[in-house]
DNA sequence: CAATATGGTGTCACAACTACACTAATGTCA
DNA sequence: TGACATTAGTGTAGTTGTGACACCATATTG
């Protein structure tokens, strides 16, 4: 009946520039002192797990009310070196609005795309690599992509995430048939102007 | 950076008369003394959550080299009356034949039906309803199905196992169709008899 | 008003899936 | 030994879903 020190940590995503980006911070405390990490933290006695990565996410980054989820949980004796730290690997959803207001514990809260990721302290590189298989296939039978986007958006912006997270190009008029035919958006009264035509804006149904 | 009590805990599931099961065992100890609950035990300072399961699950149930996958971490605060505990729910996959050779740890471990279980101990009947879905997802992108199944098998009985798992009945002609298409079964050369015409034996392949 | 930039639309071929009913091979029992 | 019971094994037609593909529409800018 030994104790083990147990943290969660947090995958936060993003689009920008048509990439799908992840939330690094630059560590303060030693080990990896100066070095890239996710976001997160050590659990406390009193709160769920859930409420840790809420807790931990918005402590370090200032991010709020987020679609967050519950990845894997990596416990490998070795992978940190301050010894047996097992972590509840979390991931979570931003529209790229969100200001990074950083709060007391981070500073250099910065956005990279993930296939061009810095050093990462820890087994963070592998923990990043699982959450970007996990919302590869969610997006195949979920509305996941929705999460990444503001409340109003245009047909062409939705295709964009869904290529920045597949990485693979769609076919326009394919794409818009499946979605119109899934019904899961409605057209608002809005259009959005552009550099050409401006578009319909859409916001999410159901 | 307050340590924490870390379990695992596994849900085995296995098919039996074309139903699918989970193995419980009766609990020696407090709290729920004398009621059921899924194998598993606190993971100890120098081994991985994976080995940890696996040495759980064999220890309290005898059971050897299954199909072994990380589920979810459960960590509500009140989960355990004991204090605050976290377990890393893990499930697992044998064909029926296994025997149940109790270990040391665990008395009267049985298979239950998993809609018709007792009254557990602390959440376990949320981990298996989480198990439950988990595999029921898993059959449609995944050949989990054969892990429940010795190594020698007919058509019909890996289509009682998918209907087992989906609780949903098959049309023969169009589940064999899928399969043989898929080649991922090739026939042996031996037949299985029953009461009426024996049955060609498959095997998976690759 | 021409040029540029982005939004928005339809069809056809092919693949995948559903629904559906009979014959084949064996064992049993009168 | 032949009728019966039991399980295995097979094909087709209609429908739906998916991928490939090119042009016109609407706005802005100089």
């Amino acid at each position: 009946m030994t104790k083990l020190l147990v943290t969660v940590d947090i995958v936060l995503f993003t689009i920008r520039e048509r990439q799908l980006h992840v939330l690094l911070i630059r560590r303060l405390a030693l080990p990896f002192r100066g070095g890239y990490a996710l976001p997160g933290g050590f659990v406390a006695e009193n709160e769920s797990l859930d409420e840790a990565a809420a807790r931990e996410l918005c402590e370090e980054t200032g991010v709020k009310k987020v679609y967050l989820e519950q990845l894997y949980t990596f416990g490998a004796p070795g992978r940190d070196p301050r010894g047996r730290v097992v972590t509840i690997a979390y991931y979570a959803l931003v529209p790229n609005i969100q200001t990074l207001h950083s709060g007391t514990d981070a500073t250099d809260a910065a956005w990279f795309p993930v296939d061009d990721l810095p050093k990462l302290a820890f087994d963070h590189r592998e923990i990043i690599d699982y959450a970007c298989n996990r919302i590869r296939n969610k997006l195949n039978y979920t509305n996941v992509g929705f999460e990444l986007l503001p409340d109003k958006f245009t047909l062409t912006e939705l295709q964009s995430v869904h290529e920045a997270i597949s990485g693979e190009s769609l076919d326009k008029r394919n794409f818009r048939r499946k979605i119109l035919q899934q019904g899961i958006v409605k057209p608002t009264k809005e259009r959005q102007s552009s550099d050409g035509r401006p578009a319909q804006l859409y916001r999410f149904s159901k």
